[in-house]
Order: structure tokens, then C-alpha cells, then sequence
DNA sequence: TGTGTTTTGACATTTTTTGTCAAATTTAGT
DNA sequence: ACTAAATTTGACAAAAAATGTCAAAACACA
């Protein structure tokens, strides 16, 4: 279970390319894309978005990615990490079945 | 599966007291208290802690709520919401094997 | 050592969160 | 309908967090 900074990092070593080029097609510092492919700093939707086109990935796998780490973050050092992760999942179940 | 907001709404009503008592409780002016209850705003985790104090109930029950609420808020709107608590579930349990 | 890459941290800017306050609206009782 | 209490709303301010830039430090390695 790949957390998103490892994935990223992964496409981007594989083709040999520097921070520098990606953080430029994201057009963000290259500090920036360090942290994030760290786990130090939390892309955006939009980062992500852009991501997935450049590597020629699912944009769907990589958003899966990312906001999965973003749940984890949240209910990091909670106690009722697994309940809360659960219970969310109801709701998500009921609110999309609610919308028809 | 109820809200933190209804929960605490219920739990509020069913004492007949007004928004105002609780809020001084919690310190906090009772328009904020208004919105958590209908999902307006978002409470913080000491708010929840007293609240679970105030009312004379399992912290962890409130605590559940309020942070699957918060997971719910985050991943909406998302077509990947349930993939991505999942992920998140599978993420959490990992980390907590790790860490003994 | 010299060159390119990555990491770090100080800093500035912008956005989000958190709260207060007062006015408007709603609710209940008479 | 009138009043009084409770609730809701929205404008606003202050505090906190997120987002980014930059330059220097650290690293990899020929």
C-alpha cells in the first residue's frame, strides 16, 4: 500500500526525471514537489490532476491515492481511527444512496 | 446513522435546555454551537470531549461521530470516496501493525 | 572537487477556520 | 395577535493553517 509522495516518485525516477521538470509542468517550486513526494506537504486536486496526465497514469488510481492519505492524516493518533474510518463509510453509503 | 450535530441536538433537547447553557459550558457563543448542531460548522475535538463530559456520555461514542463526519466532509463530492476510505482503512491498519 | 539534484528552513502571502456580535427569524405561550 | 425566549443568519475580525518562493545546506557521484 504505496502512499502517494512513494507512487509519485516512483513514475518520476523511473523516467529519470529531476524534481525540477515535474515541479515545472505542475508550475510549483521544486521544494514544494520534494515535500510532497515526502509526505511533508499535501498536493492539491488540481496537483494531482495534472499528475496523472503527466505520468500517463488513472487519474482516478492517483486521487484514490492521495485522499486515502489525506483520511489517514486526519484520524492519525486517534484511538478510534478504524471505527471512525467504518462509520464514515456508512454514511458515505447512505448519503449516496439517498442521491439516487 | 446520525450526525454529531443531531446527536448533540438530541441529547440537548431531550435535557430541554437552551443552546445557551451548553455554549457557556463550551465557552463558545451559542451561533457556533447552533451551526455544529446542523452541520454548519465543524467543532473541535476539546468541544467534543466536553461535550461528551457535559452530557454524560462515552467520549469515544462522540468522538466516532465527530471524526467520521469530518471523513465524510472530506471525501464528498468525490466519485473515489468509498475506494478511498478503504485505502485509508487498509493504510491505518497497516501503520498500527507497524507500530507494534 | 565540481556539478547537478534534493532537502531544509526562514519567510511572505493567501485562504480557511474560529469566533463575536447584532439583527432577523422562528417558536411557544397567553 | 403580542410578547418573550430561543434560534438562525450573516457581516465582520482575529487567529491559524496552507501554499508558495527563495536561497542556502546537504547529498550523490563522476
Amino acid at each position: 500500500m504505496k502512499s502517494l509522495g512513494e507512487t509519485i516518485r516512483e513514475l518520476r525516477e523511473h523516467q529519470e526525471l529531476p524534481l525540477r521538470t515535474v515541479a515545472a509542468f505542475l508550475d510549483i517550486d521544486q521544494a514544494i514537489l520534494s515535500k510532497i513526494e515526502r509526505g511533508q506537504r499535501n498536493a492539491s486536486r488540481e496537483q494531482i490532476v495534472k499528475l496523472a496526465q503527466f505520468f500517463k497514469v488513472k487519474e482516478n488510481d492517483l486521487l484514490v491515492s492521495w485522499l486515502s492519505d489525506k483520511l489517514v492524516y486526519e484520524v492519525a493518533d486517534e484511538d478510534v481511527a478504524l471505527k471512525a474510518l467504518h462509520e464514515a463509510e456508512e454514511k458515505v453509503k447512505y448519503i449516496m444512496a439517498k442521491r439516487k
